[in-house]
DNA sequence: AATATTTACAACCGCGCGCAA
DNA sequence: GTTGCGCGCGGTTGTAAATAT
């Protein structure tokens, strides 16, 4: 034996593959047969037993692999949907290349099948429409960022990722260490004040949030590499100069009313003012904004981690009025102010996923129904995407994903991002780390801007 | 028709995590 | 606390088919 071939023997191989000489390369039709049938019959158990007994040269790892990504009797075949492609674009946004739990969102497709039509197909479409890939966002800006931030990097440790640090902290709606500032002015635009001194005790522990919850492993070196698209859905106001009065009331059980006399409108044609594209979506519709989430449990912070939060009344519906938060602590009335050059909707990635999908009639209905911008049911459908509401991915088959809104009295926020981020969360971490806590103020603060 | 290149997909590999001994 | 094992994940490589030259 060469040098060359026990290195490949002993060296490439993994432990399981080590005593004996295993197969390696495409499976074929026999050996297929024979790993479906034994686990047809026994189920897979111990993987690592597997190829003995269904009488296969080749490792545990081999054989789960192939049942995994090829044999598995609830796999979709074919070729992806414009759907899938677009569900996929979107929680690769947020989730960065956790393929396994994009996959987990397209039942019958494989985290490898995923990974591997985004390697080779949708980056490039991506690409060719101007959008970077990794980022989500224009490829001019991205280009122009990565100067600018070479530009100021002596000069300026601020992160990129500010922008989006801020608005989480913003939505969270007290200080993730509530000593380290009372002022709460929350100003995202890079280089101005609301990244100052008084943001930076906290400015690490926000980064490590993003990067342990958004960031991949190639990308989370370094804070400019954290994607801030990966924000992309949580805060659909963020090109707003946002100062939101929206009449929410929530109170801190479960439940999140909308004050019917709130303004949507005014918010919405301050968006409108702001936007261009004509692919840039309204943020509410207001057949959703004038109907009472219900947020589950898991999702509402306790009232003690949130004192200033509303006030509970008998029938467990939590008054969270957004105009009375106090982002200083001192439970005056005042706006939480984001300002952000984040330009999330001047990003393409959602418009891009959307371009395909035609206006219908049911969106038509709705709107004159609502004497409504178009905008307000572009949201809608928006609103309706996977992204918003999980369990349509989970059933995607029966309905398109940025399929017509349903006008319901409420829905189940365990389906929409806020929870559904959660939920993702935390299968990553434990629940009681801070970082949860974080993102269960954020949660309830997200319900605020639906 | 032959060869080179690209594309799409399948499979491998290393690493890290959880768990039990 | 340490070690070994099984498993799952994500990055990378290998390969066959398709396409271009």
């Amino acid at each position: 034996m060469d040098l060359k071939s026990f290195v490949a023997l002993h060296m490439g191989r993994h432990s399981c593959c080590y005593k004996q000489k295993l197969r390696k390369g495409l499976w074929s039709p026999e050996e297929d047969e024979k790993l479906l049938n034994y686990i047809t019959k026994h189920g897979h158990g111990c993987w690592s037993s597997v190829p003995k007994l269904a009488g296969l040269q080749r490792c545990g790892k081999s054989c789960r692999l192939r049942w995994i990504n090829y044999l598995r009797p609830d796999l979709k075949r074919g070729a992806f949907s414009q759907q899938e492609e677009n569900v996929i674009i979107e929680l690769h946004a947020v989730l960065g290349n956790r393929w396994s739990q994009i996959a987990a969102q397209l039942p019958g497709r494989t985290d490898n099948e995923i990974k591997n039509l985004w390697n080779s197909c949708i980056k490039k479409k991506l690409r060719q429409r101007g959008i970077d890939p990794n980022t989500h966002r224009p490829l001019s800006e991205v280009e122009n960022g990565k100067e600018k931030q070479q530009l100021t990097a002596d000069n300026e440790k601020v992160p990129i990722v500010s922008n989006e640090l801020n608005l989480i902290e913003a939505a969270t709606l007290k200080p993730l260490a509530v000593s380290s500032s009372g002022s709460k002015i929350i100003n995202t635009n890079n280089n101005k004040e609301g990244s100052g001194s008084s943001n930076l005790a906290n400015t690490q522990q926000k980064q490590d949030f993003f990067l342990d919850r958004f960031g991949t492993s190639h990308e989370s070196t370094t804070a400019a590499s954290c994607r801030p698209s990966d924000l992309m859905g949580y805060f659909p106001f963020q090109k707003l100069d946002y100062k939101p009065n929206i009449g929410l009331s929530m109170n801190p059980n479960t439940t999140l009313c909308f004050n019917p006399n709130s303004s949507s409108s005014a918010m919405i044609s301050e968006f409108n003012s702001s936007m261009t594209p004509p692919t840039i979506l309204s943020p509410v519709s207001s057949s959703v904004f004038q109907t009472p989430i219900r947020v589950k449990p898991s999702v509402s912070l306790p009232s003690d981690h949130n004192p200033s939060v509303g006030s509970c009344d008998v029938n467990g519906v939590q008054n969270w009025e957004a105009s009375s938060f106090s982002n200083n602590g001192s439970g005056s009335s005042s706006s939480i102010e984001l300002q952000s050059n984040s330009n999330f909707f001047e990003s393409n990635a959602f418009s891009w996923g959307l371009a395909d999908c035609g206006r219908s009639g049911e969106e038509a209905h709705l709107r004159s129904l609502e004497n409504e911008p178009a905008e307000d049911i572009k949201w809608s459908e928006y609103l309706n995407t996977p992204f918003f509401l999980g369990n349509t991915v989970q059933n995607q088959t029966s309905q398109h994903v940025y399929g017509e809104v349903k006008p319901e009295t409420h829905f189940i926020a365990e389906g929409s991002s806020a929870s559904w981020l959660l939920n993702q969360h935390q299968q990553a971490s434990q629940p009681t780390d801070i970082y949860t806590k974080d993102l269960q103020r954020f949660a309830v603060a997200f319900g605020q801007s639906l």
